[in-house]
DNA sequence: TACCGCTTGTGAACGCATGCACAAAGTCGG
DNA sequence: CCGACTTTGTGCATGCGTTCACAAGCGGTA
C-alpha cells in the first residue's frame, strides 16, 4: 500500500499499478465514475460516511454488480460487510479521472449556446475553470462574458497557448466548427468537446466528444414512433391501448 | 415493392416488415442513423444523387461495413455496383426515425441553458418546434423567449396536453429536475433530454436520454491525465515524447 | 448475350460489456 | 475466541455490437 499522491504532479502522477489500471478501464466505466463520483460528492456534503455497493448503484442508476467491476477497476478500497468509504473513494475517483489538476477550458462561438456555457462560470463539478473565449464577431471582442473578455478567433494559438488550454469546447454554427477545431489542435489543445453537428476530422491524438442536440431528439422521436407503432400493431392485434386483451 | 407511406399516420405507420425491423435496431445504429441522416441531407443540398457506403461512412466518421450493416437494419435501399440514391435514403431514414410527424418539445427552466435552447427556434434538423417554456419564477411568466412566452411551472399538466407536447427538455438547476421530471410524466411526456447532473427515475414507459456537461468534461479530464500519464511511463522507460527511443 | 468490374448485403468470428452467482473477507455480538 | 451475517471482489457465461471477408447482384461494355 504504498500510495498516497500529491496533486497534479505531472511527473509521476500514478503508481504503477494504476498507471495500468488506467489504461484498462473501458470507456463506459470511465463514463460512469463520474455520475458515481457526483453521487458521492453530494453523500459526503450530506455527512454520510459509508455506503454499500447497493445503495450507490441505486443513486446512480445502475446494477450494483456494474457498480462493483466498475469500481474494481481502479482498485479494491471496499471493506467486505461493511461498504466504502465515501472520502476514500471520492478522492480516489478524482485521481483517476486527473481532477486533481485544474482543466482550463476555451469556449469558441459565444453565441446563444456559448453563453450559456461561458456563464456556468467554471463548469459544473469545478475543476474546469472557464479560461478564453473566442468568435469571430469584431463586436464581441473585448465584452465581457461571464467575467471573461472575449478574443478574436485569429488569436486562438496565442491566447490559448498563454493560458494553457487544456479542453476546447466548439460552439460555432456548422460551417465553422471544422476551421475552429483545426485552429484548436495547431494550437495544441488535445481534448475538445463538439457541439457543433458535425463529424470532427482529428489527428490520432486528439480526443473528441460531442454534444449533438438533433441526434439526441431524434433517438427520442425514434422511441416515440416505435412506441406508436407497437400501439398500433396490438390494436390490430387485439390488444387495447391499456393492454387489456380486447378479442381473446 | 408495396410500401410508401403518408406522414405521421399514426394508426398504420409502417410495413409489417419495417415494423419487425425497427424493434431489432440497435441504440447505437440508431445514433448513427441521424448522423447519416445529417450527412445525407448536405449531400442532397449539394445536388449528389448518388453514393457508396465508402464516401458516406467516412463523411461520418464510421467503418463502411457498420455503415452497410445499420442501413441494412432498416432494409435494402442500395444498388449493388452503384450505391444509394440519397433521396430514398433520406426519406427511408426519416421515416424510420419517426421524423415524418412534428414533435412538439417543451423547454423547463429558463436559465442560460433554457434561453439557449429556446432561442434555438425549431431544434437543430427542423421537425421539432418549441411549443411551450416553463419556468418557477413569476418574473419570467408572460416574458417572452425566442417568440414563445413563458409559462409558470404550475401549468405543465394543461399546457402540454394542449399542445400535444411529445418531448420535454429539463434545463433546470439539479434540485428541481426530479420534480419537474415527474410532472411531465404525469403530464403524459414519454421522452425526455435532461440536461441537469442528476440520475432521474422515471416509470418503464419513460424514456430519458441524459445530456451531462460534467461527465464530458470528466471523460477529457481522464484522456489528459492518461496521456501525460503514458507519456511521463514513456520518459522513465526511455522513449522521448516524440516518440523517438532515447536509451535503446 | 456474355463477360467484367464494382459495390452491396450478410454470415461468421471476434471482442467488449453486462449480469449472475459465489467464494473470500471482514464486522459484530455473544 | 468463535460463529453468524453482511458485503465486496471476481470468474464465468451470456448477449450485443463491431469487423472481416466474400458471395450475390447490378451496370456497363464488347
Amino acid at each position: 500500500m504504498a500510495s498516497q499522491r500529491g496533486e497534479g504532479d505531472l511527473t509521476t502522477p500514478l503508481e504503477p499499478a494504476d498507471r495500468e489500471r488506467a489504461r484498462a478501464i473501458p470507456e463506459a466505466a470511465v463514463a460512469r465514475l463520474a455520475v458515481y463520483l457526483r453521487v458521492l460528492s453530494g453523500m459526503a456534503d450530506q455527512g454520510v460516511t459509508t455506503v454499500s455497493s447497493e445503495e450507490l448503484s441505486t443513486a446512480a442508476g445502475v446494477n450494483s454488480a456494474k457498480l462493483r467491476k466498475d469500481l474494481s477497476y481502479i482498485g479494491s478500497y471496499g471493506t467486505r460487510g461493511v461498504g466504502y468509504d465515501v472520502e476514500v473513494l471520492v478522492s480516489h475517483i478524482e485521481r483517476i479521472l486527473g481532477l486533481t489538476r485544474k482543466h482550463s477550458v476555451a469556449v469558441v462561438g459565444i453565441g446563444n449556446l456559448g453563453h450559456a456555457l461561458a456563464n456556468y462560470g467554471g463548469f459544473p463539478g469545478r475543476g474546469f475553470p472557464v479560461t478564453a473565449l473566442f468568435d469571430v464577431d469584431d463586436d464581441l471582442v473585448g465584452v465581457p462574458v461571464g467575467g471573461i473578455p472575449v478574443n478574436h478567433i485569429e488569436d486562438i494559438q496565442r491566447v490559448c497557448a498563454e493560458r494553457e488550454v487544456s479542453i476546447g469546447v466548439i460552439a460555432t454554427p456548422p460551417p465553422a466548427a471544422q476551421g475552429v477545431c483545426d485552429r484548436l489542435v495547431s494550437a495544441g489543445v488535445q481534448c475538445i468537446l463538439n457541439f457543433a453537428p458535425v463529424v470532427l476530422q482529428v489527428p490520432d491524438n486528439v480526443e473528441v466528444r460531442k454534444v449533438d442536440l438533433a441526434v439526441e431528439m431524434q433517438i427520442l422521436s425514434f422511441h416515440v414512433a416505435r412506441r406508436a407503432d407497437e400501439a398500433a400493431n396490438d390494436l390490430v392485434n387485439g390488444i387495447g391501448v391499456d393492454g387489456m386483451v380486447i378479442r381473446p
